[in-house]
DNA sequence: ATTTAAATCACCCTTTCGGGTGAAGGAATT
DNA sequence: AATTCCTTCACCCGAAAGGGTGATTTAAAT
């Protein structure tokens, strides 16, 4: 990014030059204008497909993998931070009882807090809260 | 992308008309020439980075998501069409009933499937193989 | 013709899940 | 001091899921 910038600085510097040389050489060979200004336009068409392809490469390489979470979203809903980590758990496929040893909690504690999950996600399945979530961005 | 073509070339012939046009003023109010030379340095960088991004708008919009399955996985695990069609439902968060009553079969039948799934899959839960299954590419 | 694999369904039993209700302790806010 | 939110846990009950076994039908392969 930073480099694309130096180096549209770079082409402008040195088209400064080249427009001065032409401006000289315009008036002892008389070149038309239009020839002249063709050139500059073709250059610079150049370099902003070069540079627009610059600004968009790290978006193509981003997109895929790398996760964002969707803190807005999380705190729209409602949802707090142990249940965030019980649907995270929940999303790896881990029970309710699996989830309760991990975080050192009882098994009734999980299933309150599933509840809640699935009260504030709409749904009514661990299923589908999982897919929502993941949709919504709130997990991996 | 036609039209991409089509509106560059549209903005080249609007420039002749431009050109014609300032090369008049240029005798009359003796702009510089390198103010004029500016302005269409200007106007063909924002066109070329427009056509850049242009360009390259589907590649970013394609990266991502596009699923293809993951054929010699399916045939190595040894999951049949119909087990297929249920893992697929399962991934979705329905039911066993909803799996049932969408494929016309009876709940039983889909226990069977399911049951063989995780065993084929090597899990115990249906969180389990949506996510074992995914990995896999074995479902978008 | 016999074997093999897929798809279908049934019954049993246990575990897990989900819904509903209630409640207690603690932290933060008002 | 009172309120609100989070977290924790309990109990009950019914629904859903999962494990195991066995059986029938149909289609494909040998």
């Amino acid at each position: 990014m930073k480099r694309t910038i130096f180096f549209y600085g770079l082409s402008l510097a040195g088209l400064v030059f080249l427009l001065k040389y032409l401006e000289y050489q315009l008036i002892v060979r008389e070149l038309s204008i239009e020839f002249y200004v063709g050139i500059v336009a073709m250059f610079f068409t150049i370099l902003g497909i070069w540079a627009g392809l610059k600004l968009t490469q790290k978006k193509v390489v981003m997109v895929g993998q790398e996760f964002i979470l969707n803190q807005s979203e999380l705190e729209r809903i409602g949802i707090s931070k142990r249940e965030h980590e019980v649907l995270e758990l929940m999303a790896k496929g881990f029970s309710n009882q699996e989830i309760a040893d991990q975080l050192f909690v009882s098994l009734n504690t999980i299933k309150t807090h599933s509840s809640n999950l699935f009260m504030k996600l709409e749904v009514s399945r661990r299923t589908q809260a999982v897919q929502k979530a993941k949709d919504l961005r709130l997990i991996p």
